[in-house]
DNA sequence: CGATTCTTTGAAAACAGTCAATCTGTGTGG
DNA sequence: CCACACAGATTGACTGTTTTCAAAGAATCG
């Protein structure tokens, strides 16, 4: 399933059969089970991972071991726990599939590398970089803005497609509000 | 005050007195009154801007006149509208001066040619954003798992000096609570 | 000082969370 | 292939938190 990376790289830059032969041979592929772990809290996150399918989520588990899912990625997203990879501390965030996934794997020190090594590779990730925060800030501004009812509108409107596929459970703690909230909500919306 | 974005500018990145002197000249530096606006909903964001002096912040005017808080920047602190930075689409935030302020403007157009010209200062931008996206996940954290006192002490702590120098209203609106609730939160806390 | 804005306080209403029970669908092992 | 167990989703009754509205009390600015 290289092929999904290989694709997504190509429609973003321009590579010459070189520089995609060495970013390959720097990448590794995983296959995760459903449940499975690709990150631990308290381990630290050494690896930029790529979804090329399936769907993972990172969250965080509070005192009272409730979980809030800070992120879902699917096909063609990058996941992985930025404050670690950044400062090399122990991760606060959990990664693990949602469903039975497959993902690309590169190192902190092969990404740098090639970041380094190829400009254009490095433009990409700041550009998703940038998006990535506009879109942190659109949740931001939803978060402290709507109420329950309207957030999850705002969220089916900008990810229709991840509502049919991820266990409601885990939206509600993305949301956050509780599952029984949810749940009343899209009854709420249904009868109407 | 051009010297504090001067010295801002030294204590991250190494520029000859020829580049230094380039990037002056192209900056602009303008006061804000108390309340002023430097971008309004509705315009195109056309410049990053940088604090040397005082505060700023942005926020969105929901259907019901209510204002959203959606960040503010302190002296050494950039702001803009992102989105429409980038897009060049007309901005959905509102910017103002909280304090009488002062701010070191770069247009788009000289921005992009500063970090095409100089790598260093490409590089610093993009940590920046690192940081700033970093931020914005915790504060999304914050917000879809804590109750109303909690986000206000989280708040405390990773902004004390923000406390003492913002309406409380202005706090309250940024934590995504009403004034009225935030009041009593921090009586709850003298209290004890 | 007087006017305006911001904050506090109180009471009632709306909203979301909790707990417990039931229902549904899925997958497993007999 | 069925029966059962299990996890996820729903529902109801109740509790607790937050909002709303209104009024009074500070603080700030001209």
């Amino acid at each position: 399933m290289y092929e999904v990376f290989q694709k997504y790289m190509d429609s973003k830059i321009q590579l010459c059969q070189e520089q995609s032969d060495w970013i390959r041979s720097l990448s590794l592929v995983r296959k995760l089970r459903k449940h499975q772990f690709l990150l631990q809290a308290g381990d630290v996150c050494k690896q930029h991972a790529f979804v090329s399918k399936g769907c993972l989520r990172s969250y965080s588990v509070d005192s009272d071991g409730v979980e809030h899912t800070v992120k879902f990625a699917v096909e063609n997203w990058w996941i992985g726990d930025r404050n670690s990879l950044m400062t090399g501390e122990p991760a606060m965030l959990n990664i693990d599939a949602v469903e039975d996934s497959e993902v690309v794997l590169l190192s902190t020190k092969n990404f740098d590398l090639i970041c380094q090594k190829i400009p254009a590779f490095n433009d990409m990730v700041n550009n998703l970089l940038q998006s990535a925060y506009n879109a942190s800030q659109n949740r931001i501004l939803a978060n402290i803005s709507l109420s329950a009812i309207e957030k999850y509108e705002h969220f089916l409107q900008r990810y229709p497609d991840l509502a049919l596929r991820i266990p409601q459970g885990m939206i509600a703690s993305y949301l956050g509000m509780s599952p029984e909230t949810l749940s009343r909500v899209r009854n709420q919306i249904m009868s109407r």
